[in-house]
DNA sequence: CAGTGGTCTAGACCACCGG
DNA sequence: CGGTGGTCTAGACCACTGC
């Protein structure tokens, strides 16, 4: 027996067995593996146990699973990385940095075709445009373009951003459920240099996220991170 | 009764209507809900479903749950985002594009001290080097710079990589089980904009990934994406 | 210490879908 | 049709941890 001494028949037991044997190829990439009755019976357990188990593993993309088909270790295990998406004054904080933050436009718009796109606006509306710049240790961390869409949130018209930046504003009074998000890469312009106190030309990290709340289009925001900055997840 | 007519108690029922309150702030951010004791009566379901339910949330970050403590909803609800990381050619080909790709160099040496750090390796060992574009409908899509610890996995020095890239080659065969990914964002060096078919100092995307399996750093690879490329995702 | 979530069980029924 | 996973249940015990 390679099993420990240890047999207490938990999910997390069988979870570990289970992709053990994955990793070892004793069930290779598109193998069947046994039912969960089999499994149930050879780790002494209850099948729910094991339901618990390989439902995990499911879900991490390291099984397939289908009603009479059975389980087959997955062909192509999907990797995924997940990224937390805090609110930016913790994420400076968190890195024992100072915070702080400028706003440089506040204003009534009608959005560029894009945003309105995103924001499913009929493009006549003006909205709450704002540019805003944050910094850690007194220096450009990430410049801020933000499209609120204001007849969703009226309240949002109020607010003076002088305590809450925009961002935590939002995060304080919409309930979000959703967004998206799209990584991309740009070189400065002489505005954005100017700005992020960054040479003309220098690559920058870009995330344009859009949010909403069931089905209502909250914001659309372009974040443009200072040089270097390097956005680091793990799986 | 907002309840539909449908009174089956599933754990997405359960799931569903907390939501619902969470999101309608009938619990505000911060609030202690009712137990799941509580919640079983009020659902009429047994309270495995409302662990079941409640357990989903708490994964997604709307709740936070404590033995003793009970469960709150989550001040500021963790956004998260989740990457899928495909293999190159059914990105390209899943585009309805044609996939190729070109080893521009391979060879053994001593990586550079970053790469050196991210595999764990001692400085003196040349490992396996390669330099690969791939392409969409011939134009050109992603350069790859990859270090593959040969050391860890000798099988690769006999890989010829010409009908299977470097990329699908250690999908195949190599069980990763963890890495991390970083994106930022550069300006194009002359090289680099003759290698992806662009201008001087345009803006790109980059992802540095370093895979491992059970504590064994397997490769380190840098991609830069073609201008323009975005990647994108929900949550 | 006692309340709360975490988990296991044995059995049951059901939904899906491959053969 | 029948095998497989998906889910529910009622009850039980346990592990944490706030009070």
């Amino acid at each position: 027996m390679l099993v420990t001494d240890d047999d207490r028949k938990t999910w997390q037991t069988v979870q570990d067995e289970v992709r053990l044997r994955i990793s070892q190829r004793v069930w290779k990439p598109g193998d069947l593996i046994p039912h969960e009755a089999d499994l149930a019976t050879e780790f002494g357990c209850a099948r729910a146990t094991v339901n618990r188990a390989l439902r995990g593993l499911a879900d991490a993309g390291l099984l397939e699973r289908r009603r009479k088909a059975g389980t087959r270790v997955a062909l192509n295990p999907v990797r995924r990385a997940e990224f937390s998406i805090p609110v930016i004054r913790e994420e400076i904080e968190g890195r024992g940095q100072r915070y702080g933050y400028k706003i440089f436009l506040r204003e009534m718009r009608v959005p560029p075709p894009d945003v309105q796109a995103r924001l499913q606006l009929d493009g006549t509306q003006p909205i709450l445009h704002l540019q805003t710049l944050y910094t850690a240790d007194n220096r450009p961390y990430v410049f801020e373009t933000r499209w609120i869409n204001s007849i969703a949130v009226p309240d949002v018209l109020s607010a003076e951003f002088e305590k809450l930046s925009p961002n935590e504003w939002l995060v304080r009074e919409v309930a979000f459920d959703g967004g998206d998000f799209t990584f991309s890469g740009i070189a400065a312009t002489e505005q954005e240099a100017a700005v992020l106190g960054c040479k003309l030309g220098e690559g920058l990290l870009v995330l344009d996220r859009t949010t909403r709340q069931a089905d209502r289009m909250i914001t659309s925001v372009r974040l443009l991170f200072h040089p270097g900055y390097r956005m680091h997840t793990r799986c």
